[in-house]
DNA sequence: TAACAAGGTCACAAGGTCAG
DNA sequence: CTGACCTTGTGACCTTGTTA
């Protein structure tokens, strides 16, 4: 009935990615949470373990790039060249991202423990609870003078973070009482060696609560947020239908933008995304690479077009390995989307952005899609939560089924007959093994570049270099993250606050 | 979906023996609790933080249910679902009273020494007295360096405990000095044995006067008790008036929630009383379930209603076997308790409450009954002082003509009739014998839900098995039950409430 | 010796301070 | 009013010395 029998055999602040990692019947669930897809054959299994080891176990940083992710480095880049904290991470591969951004994600994700009030840096424990300076300080005056604060101006509901702690006095003090902040409650002294573990998953559970209202926060005006999301998608939609079409040009198809175009116009869509920016920039780069698939079938498909262009982007397929059953699904997909009401599409593509895959190391993700599914109910109603599933399921399918054909290709060609040389009917294939330049982790001269380019983006609707391995995988990665676990428990002796 | 629905009538986080109520047989002793204990040292010098219970631990000690206490589950559920620490601890961190109280219960009935300075755990003897190791350093660092400390800004009456001792250093060495601290007490050496039966008497002693201090401090501010315990009064008379009359109506009264609703505010303002829920759960569920009769009377008799309905509940009995004698009894309680200063009714039925049976195994409900007759006192002088016991005296005379009456009719009645049948006249009697389901540990359904709610209220108005604490009432009310299966699987099993 | 208390130690929290 | 920083304890452990 709760978490904590699974959280005390397994990493407990990691409940949300155990709750996904569940294989669900194929038949919808209204689970709220993402569950990959049951039906073992079709679909693409997560990446994730493989993509894990690029990152530094419990750390944020940008991971250096391996040989074999070479080709992720298009979408890197375009995620990177949107963003704004990417400047740092061109100046230095470790230390430069570690600035103000990082440093907040990587203490939600990593062992200090934050304020139960704000979720500010703690620094300490105060008045029975772990606290930062400013709610110890905040409360030792509201108990001392007997302070009568003005009534809160909404609802005595507001969210209180770091940011916005000051704006309403009565609902910090609330939150304080709420939290349990007490004079009865004060603890001097050395701390008892035993209370530390205790102490420790206590911060597990504030960190992924103070996620979540770091996410909910952004998600309080919900017309605004709608507005952004919308426009954005408007963008894709109108980005896609310009792009798409047959691209039997003579001039390279990738050189003519109508890749590049759509694929940013995508990205685009998914920093409008409340709270997405908020995900590590790997972990987007990462989602994204798993998603763009999902979210331009399903801008294209939610567009009034009459015919909807398989796939996104316009790429033909070898007609001669078609099957005959695609047509047939994305008829089906395409009807039941735009059956929805519009404002849901928009969400319902942020979700499969959220739920690209599982990333055990990263549980924002998970967040940030129970919000979204949240809003989609909030927004249209129950048809789309119960369609939302079945319908991610059959997008999914498709997903693989393309990526499995892209592959295929890809094995027909060579790397020197892309370059140059329209392709007119197949998807151009990523380079199996990237050029030595991309081992190096300085940045690419601009000579390089228009090849990488070129590699990359290519192999972006391409899978990641995993090949699925069936419907065992959720034992796979599961096996990791007992591993993980293991880790932790010795680490638990020696847990540091972190005073500063 | 589900667990809302399982959880509104079987608190699923419990196990089931925790619902179905305690039975101590008549003959059992409290034995177990002052047999000393096995280990060879009465210390524990390993003892944990003094503010341990700030974090919350929902381990309660329940004694061994039997079976044929099923039908107190009611005001077992209602108290489970009505008090917060067992409610809230899955959340978290929300409180820190309650456990601290039931750790200090658990510590209290356990072999342990207790610092007879603030009632802390004591780690030994020092300075000649049983000290924590807290007001251990304290006292040190008072005669090392001779700090003059800072007047206690009250009237150095402050009391000591773990909670507040280091609110006022003044008192707390004045306290120190009290119980006998001092350089020359001090004693070298390992403890000669004789003297560990001195030092477990003193124990005793240190224990019973530690409780005192726990609940005496709860009344400090006695304007803000009264203003509580006031308010829950009320509410409850209001309830009272509200769902109170005939129900001489084609539904079924019980399911009417005539009944349940007055419960409820009872119980709530059992739970207004300072220092009443830091009696064990099942302790104060056989206290509310003694009393609710005497809770509902003095409530119903207080209420400037001009005319007093009877039973509380609005139950009718059968008019044949009318008492002419009981008209006349509730004139007169009515009579007197409107004569007593109104302040005073609340704390009178407060009084009722914890002595409403006497538990040897559980002595706090009588150390809160002389609190709160101090504190009726204070308030209301000598007038409720004089009156108070013979009024208890007639309301329990009636609670117990009340229960033989139900009783009675319980016996007249075949379970089948009870049933979706309108019962004008007779309060529906229990089961004799629980169903089923009562002893399967998974929820109940539906079905049996209605049945089981039937028997539960009707008899929270019968009589428990046991009464007492009435000069004239015999033991002759202690055997209504033909097959009291008193399996009293040994005791002190430790159930978890489970929080996360 | 083993058991046990005085005294020391220092990681930590309460409360004060004072620019911002 | 806020909160980073500082001062003043506090008390969980540890070391040292005493006694049955
Ligand atoms: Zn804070
Ligand atoms: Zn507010
Ligand atoms: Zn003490
Ligand atoms: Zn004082």
């Amino acid at each position: 009935m709760d978490l904590s029998s699974t959280g005390s055999h397994l990493p407990c602040h990691l409940p949300l990615s155990l709750l996904t990692n569940l294989q669900s019947s194929p038949t919808a669930s209204s689970s709220s949470f993402s569950s990959p897809p049951a039906s073992s054959s079709l679909l693409s299994p997560s990446s994730s373990s493989a993509f894990r080891p690029v990152i530094p176990r419990a750390t944020v940083q940008i991971p250096t790039p391996a040989i074999d992710t070479f080709y992720m480095t298009a979408i890197q880049s375009l995620v990177v060249s949107t963003t704004s904290d990417d400047q740092y991470s061109e100046l230095g591969p470790l230390e430069g991202t570690t600035s103000i951004t990082k440093d907040e994600n990587a203490s939600t994700s990593a062992g200090t423990i934050l304020c139960q009030v704000c979720s500010d840096k703690a620094s300490g424990f105060h008045y029975g609870v772990f606290a930062c300076e400013g709610c110890k300080g905040f409360f030792r005056r509201s108990i001392q003078q007997k302070i009568q604060y003005r009534a809160c101006t909404r609802v005595e509901d507001c969210l209180i973070l770091r940011n916005n702690r000051n704006r309403c006095q009565c609902c910090r003090l609330k939150k304080c009482l709420a939290v349990g902040m007490s004079r009865d409650a004060v603890r001097f002294g050395r701390v008892p060696k035993r209370e530390k573990a205790r102490m420790f998953e206590e911060m597990q559970k504030t960190n992924v609560q103070s996620q979540r209202d770091q996410i909910a926060i952004q998600y309080e005006n919900l017309s605004e947020v709608m507005h952004k999301m919308n426009h954005a998608f408007a963008v894709l939609q109108n980005t896609l239908e310009k792009c798409t079409g047959p691209i039997y040009t003579d001039r390279c198809p990738i050189s003519s933008n109508f890749i590049v175009i759509p694929l940013k116009a995508a990205i685009d869509f998914a920093n409008s995304i409340p709270a997405f920016l908020s995900i590590t920039q790997a972990h987007r780069v990462h989602l994204l690479q798993n998603s763009v698939f999902d979210v331009m079938l399903l801008a294209s498909a939610a567009s009034s077009t009459s015919s909807l262009s398989f796939p996104p982007g316009g790429i033909a397929y070898d007609q001669n390995s078609s099957n005959p059953m695609i047509p047939q699904i994305i008829q089906s997909i395409s009807e039941r989307i735009r059956q929805l009401p519009p404002q849901s599409i928009p969400i319902l593509t942020a979700i499969a952005v959220c739920q690209a895959d599982i990333m055990p190391d990263c549980q924002q993700p998970l967040l940030l899609s129970d919000q979204l599914w949240s809003v989609l109910g909030k927004v249209g109603g129950v048809q789309p939560l119960l369609v939302g599933p079945s319908l991610f399921k059959d997008v999914r399918s498709l997903r693989q089924w393309h990526n499995d054909r892209l592959r295929h290709v890809s094995q027909n060609f060579s790397p020197n007959q892309l370059l140059g040389i329209p392709q007119p009917v197949y998807l151009p294939p990523a380079f199996l093994s990237p050029p030595p330049s991309a081992t190096s982790s300085s940045s690419t001269s601009q000579k390089s570049e228009f090849i990488e380019r070129h590699q990359s983006i290519a192999s972006l609707l391409e899978r990641p270099r995993r090949i699925s391995s069936g419907p065992q995988e959720p034992l796979n990665l599961s096996l990791p993250r007992h591993q993980m676990k293991v880790e932790e428990v010795e680490v638990d002796e020696e847990v540091q606050i972190k005073q500063e």
